[in-house]
DNA sequence: GCAGTATTTATACGCTTGCATAATTACAGC
DNA sequence: GCTGTAATTATGCAAGCGTATAAATACTGC
């Protein structure tokens, strides 16, 4: 049986961008299991096979470790809603339902997001500097969808002025992001796909607008 | 100058019940001004004008006094839209418009509500009591919703089938929240009323059903 | 190979937290 | 008024927190 004395632990050095990503994929880890609560210094060092005092060399305080996790869940689930979109037919119509159902569907509807986001908004109130985060983040995804809206109108034929689009655009937001809130939330009292269809349906209605064409893209 | 010995506090009795609202209170307090990591036993003790200790005394664990303070936040906000029903007029669809109208203005859509809110729901994730408490809440509410839609339905003499009115209260529910979400984030974006007008109209075009009677309520 | 430096570990400090327990005190019933 | 008890205060503890700082180590350039 070997002596086990206390010995240093040995480790590996790795470039600053890796060390970043792995530091906040674990702090997503934590908050994903347990709550923004659960994301302490100790437990994130933990997951990230690293001792607590190197994050702070990454991130000098622990706030700028959360507010850079919460940067990169809006920034995942911004490209994977736009990856969707690549893979969409060129119709208006049809770009606008695979953004939509892209957003009610996984991984972007799901309740680790939710806590993640909840979280923060939570913390929107007292911290100005996360505010301005929020919003710069609201305004990108309300405008992304306005031009969606444009395109799919006018891809249906039907007039589409500013003054409208950009109403449209808020109630559209709101479908979206009510449909996603209660799917993450209560995501078993719905059927798969449920959510999306009515979102589709939904926004449809407030469009004027059907966004299923005939032989609609895979 | 008399001699400042540290002296007791001096205290009353109070009814258990004002005891408890009155926790709860300051619990709701904490957590609007500096979020959920700010209510800490101590500071809301300090709040209550009480010693620490008394809250063990009411609520055995924190996450007690935590979820009935979520539950109050839950019911006030369901009282004040159901105040807006009474004094809203007979028909239907004026009782649509008006519970919708009610929950996208002062008081409910707040930023304060919002703080605590999404305080809660980041915990709903990590916590089953905590779970719970949120899923009877959006049950209640969303019931709540599809009577008034069947409701408004009827009165605008259109078919109200169960497997459509629930769909209908998903769809609109999420119409109401994204909206109170939208407006409690950044209020200040959008025009008094803009976003209850927006979301009456919305509705109206989900349910294909016009909520504007002449001669309105008041 | 060797020296220098950027990266990582180790250790510890000061604070705050929730919770427990014992001592006190206001009130109710007689 | 006195007594008993329920409500409240006071005190303290053990654990966990974020952060600071100094020592050790893996890698880089020569």
């Amino acid at each position: 049986m070997t002596e086990q004395i206390a010995t240093r632990k040995s480790f590996r050095r790795a470039g600053e961008d890796k060390r970043r990503e792995d530091l906040i994929a674990a702090t997503l880890e934590c908050v994903a299991e347990s709550g923004l609560a659960g994301a302490t210094i100790r437990e994130i060092a933990l997951r990230a096979d690293v001792t607590p005092g190197l994050i702070r060399y990454y991130f000098p305080t622990k706030d700028d470790l959360i507010s850079a996790a919460y940067r990169a869940v809006m920034d995942r689930m911004t490209v994977q809603a736009g990856d969707a979109l690549k893979n969409a037919a060129d119709d208006g119509r049809a770009r606008l339902s695979a953004f939509v159902t892209a957003n009610l569907g996984q991984p972007i509807m799901d309740p680790h997001n939710l806590s993640l986001w909840a979280g923060f908004i939570a913390l929107v109130h007292a911290d100005p500097i996360m505010a301005a985060a929020h919003r710069d983040g609201y305004l990108r995804f309300r405008d992304e969808l306005e031009i969606l809206i444009r395109e799919a109108l006018i891809a249906a034929g039907k007039p589409a002025e500013p003054h409208h689009t950009r109403r449209h655009a808020i109630a559209v937001n709101a479908i979206i992001d009510g449909l996603w809130l209660e799917g993450c939330l209560a995501g078993d009292m719905f059927a798969k796909g449920e959510l999306a269809v009515t979102g589709v349906s939904a926004i449809e209605a407030v469009l004027g607008v059907s966004l299923q064409i005939e032989g609609g893209a895979a």
